[in-house]
DNA sequence: GAATTTTTGTTGCGTTTGCAAGTTTATTGG
DNA sequence: CCAATAAACTTGCAAACGCAACAAAAATTC
């Protein structure tokens, strides 16, 4: 007990170290990450709240403002302008739901198909070079830890 | 090969997902955690880029600007709009460094390790809820994984 | 089915952020 | 040593963000 190592991660131990924190080391990962990738997405023109949104209605699209809020953990008013930036550059179109009155849906265009594709070219080198060196377990395992993280947080 | 889980996972692939892309994940429990970790903070006023300075400065104050810029992952220019904050706070000082005429060293105050203390004691038993269920084993590989990422974008 | 509550989106406004351009001090190359 | 380059800040400015207050539609309650 006395050298378990998730006691070093607790803020509230003696014996904490930012170094065992995972959430230190999840932001300071993240935000080399953004860092490099938002350099790279320069190059077509897209930032990184277009490329994330891009990515998610990549998947499915339409989906409302909300929901695109919901799934990308960015707040309403801040999805609002960014869906109206990404508008502007002609990426994606709005139209109200049919069925509820309240909900506005947001539509790929044939551009935002385009630049999603662009920007996956653009960025699968990085993603080979971050994975290089895990196993198929490993990188199975870190998809099921972070999960997990973020059902803690629910 | 046809069913390498990192395939799923690169933007590169036909077979892409979102929810296989570690990023998205990352992104995605970074994103949460900040919300309620930004909520709980708020009841000793201060907020998230506070707290990492804090955290950083806790295992070694003083250290230069640019020092808890490359750290913290932050750019310098906000940097030093958070320490100017974190001064009129009367939670850190500025001192000009001996050897180097350029670097200005920041210090924690008194009331800068209490704020640490206190914030360490609020977020405590979030850090316990996020872990649980992750052995001594899976936190260890978890860190370490981290690092590799971390690392793999150096 | 009318009133209340919840959900979904929208906009104004002040704060925070990042880029770019500048200043000062160290370091490096002739 | 002197010039040129690099490093470590510093500040102005425009863009992005988040909060709060609002509006409108749907769901719930009575």
């Amino acid at each position: 007990m006395a050298d378990d190592p998730r006691a070093l991660g607790d803020p509230g131990s003696e014996s904490f170290r930012v170094d065992s924190y995972p959430f230190y080391l999840l932001n300071r990962a993240v935000s080399r990450y953004n860092v490099i990738i938002e350099a790279q997405l320069r190059a077509i023109e897209i930032d990184i709240p277009t490329w994330r949104v891009l990515m998610v209605l990549g998947e499915e699209s339409p989906r409302s403002i909300g929901q695109l809020s919901k799934t990308a953990v960015i707040h309403l008013s801040t999805m609002m302008r960014i869906i109206e930036r990404m508008m502007k550059a002609g990426l994606v179109e709005r139209a109200p739901d049919a069925q509820d009155g309240r909900v506005t849906n947001v539509i790929l265009t044939d551009l935002g198909r385009e630049k999603l594709a662009a920007a996956r070219k653009l960025t699968a080198p990085l993603y080979r070079q971050v994975i290089s060196g895990f196993s198929q377990n490993e990188f199975t395992r870190l998809l099921e830890m972070l999960n997990r993280l973020h059902a803690n947080l629910g």
